[in-house]
DNA sequence: ACCTGAACACCGTTCAAGT
DNA sequence: ACCTGAACACCGTTCAAGT
């Protein structure tokens, strides 16, 4: 049932999610879905619980190191490995920041990863914030702030459109020129999302690391 | 015409912001507003501009400090600042989020916080990575995965329900058992975001600033 | 140049009714 | 116990028509 809404998700984007499609997918008429669902809000409340009990399968071996220092190699393979599991649920981020209410399955993937840091040594306090300050890293994802403007704007020729953004936004348009390699003009849109994510998670587990020692 | 259309958000949440509600909000009947706006993404586009100018203001004088170490307060002292802009339009978060194209006034920001960055010194390579990894805490928020189960499952007794809990999720109770300390029984509500807020991106900071002084 | 009214396609949801 | 059809309230949007 929430299965074959998630594939729908999947197939068509989170906006084709709605009762009339879910239920043409499910080969029975309309409204019949009211039976088994209270509403809407609960279809997705299941879409998302069945996305994280992927990411719940996706690392059952690595829940529990023997040395200290290895929480870090640990929770980074489980949280890339979430990433990859939401890779592949493009729509799932954006519906788990519309759930207020935490499921099982989310409760348990929090469970699993305060017992991570347990496992390293943290206290319940440092563990508490920490889960704080990874937020929706500690699921796989980051808030990508960064999108390509690919509307008119930029329909002329870009290094005419860098030079008149310049005096509005010098350090953006000397930061693209310098930074991008391979696709010099293309706005924003060459950033390695990979890249960046692991760069500000390791940031995050490094920073975390160095509290842990420090008591 | 956006700011009263901000105004009905502030007023009635983010769904209240109807193009009906806002017509009547402007004492205008209806479908008029389609003549001065292509359509409602405009008028989502329209408003987090609004909200992000009102970020811009807030922090006006601190754009420039001389002194390199000083790149770390005037960070943090723009980035709170804006968070207490966006503690008065609690909705606007989840909108700026539904945005992929960067506006105006968004670009204008994040221009002010690499301005930061390479004042502290950073390359723009460095200064980069350091965008993607504050992410949406660049903007004075942090997407907050631990809201309270305010719904039934704890209508009994919470201490009932905490030893219920103990044996599917251990570590969450261990935890909830250790950190709580004014409101022992209360789920997840009690966290303080302030504080929460602060701890993540001074952990990013000081990373930061760990990286920028190695090189 | 600016606004209006009626209408359309679509959404989530209710409810009495079928088997 | 499970499904259906018709209907309701609401949404964004179109368009020909008004001043």
């Amino acid at each position: 049932v929430l299965e074959t809404a998630v594939r729908v998700a999947d197939e068509g984007g989170i906006e084709a999610l709605t009762m009339r499609n879910l239920a043409e997918a499910l080969e029975v008429e309309a409204m019949s879905i009211y039976y088994h669902v209270p509403n809407k809000e609960a279809v997705l409340d299941g879409v998302t619980e069945v996305v994280v009990r992927e990411m719940l399968d996706a690392t059952p071996a690595i829940a529990d190191p023997e040395d200290e220092e290895g929480w870090k190699r640990a929770m980074r393979a489980k949280i890339l490995a979430s990433r990859q599991v939401l890779l592949r649920h493009p729509w799932a981020p954006a519906v788990m920041e519309t759930r207020k209410a935490l499921s099982v399955a989310v409760l348990e993937y929090y469970d699993g990863v305060l017992g991570l840091f347990r496992a390293g040594g943290f206290s319940y306090d440092l563990a508490h914030h920490a889960l704080h300050a990874l937020g929706s890293r500690a699921m796989g994802y980051a808030p990508d702030s960064f999108e390509p403007d690919t509307d008119d704007p930029g329909h002329d020729d870009p290094m005419v459109l860098l030079g008149a953004m310049k005096e509005r936004f010098p350090h953006l348009v000397e930061m693209l020129q310098n930074v991008s390699h391979d696709a010099p003009g293309a706005t924003l849109g060459w950033c390695d999302d990979q890249t960046e994510f692991e760069f500000g998670l390791d940031l995050m587990l490094d920073g975390l690391d160095r509290l842990r020692r420090s008591g």
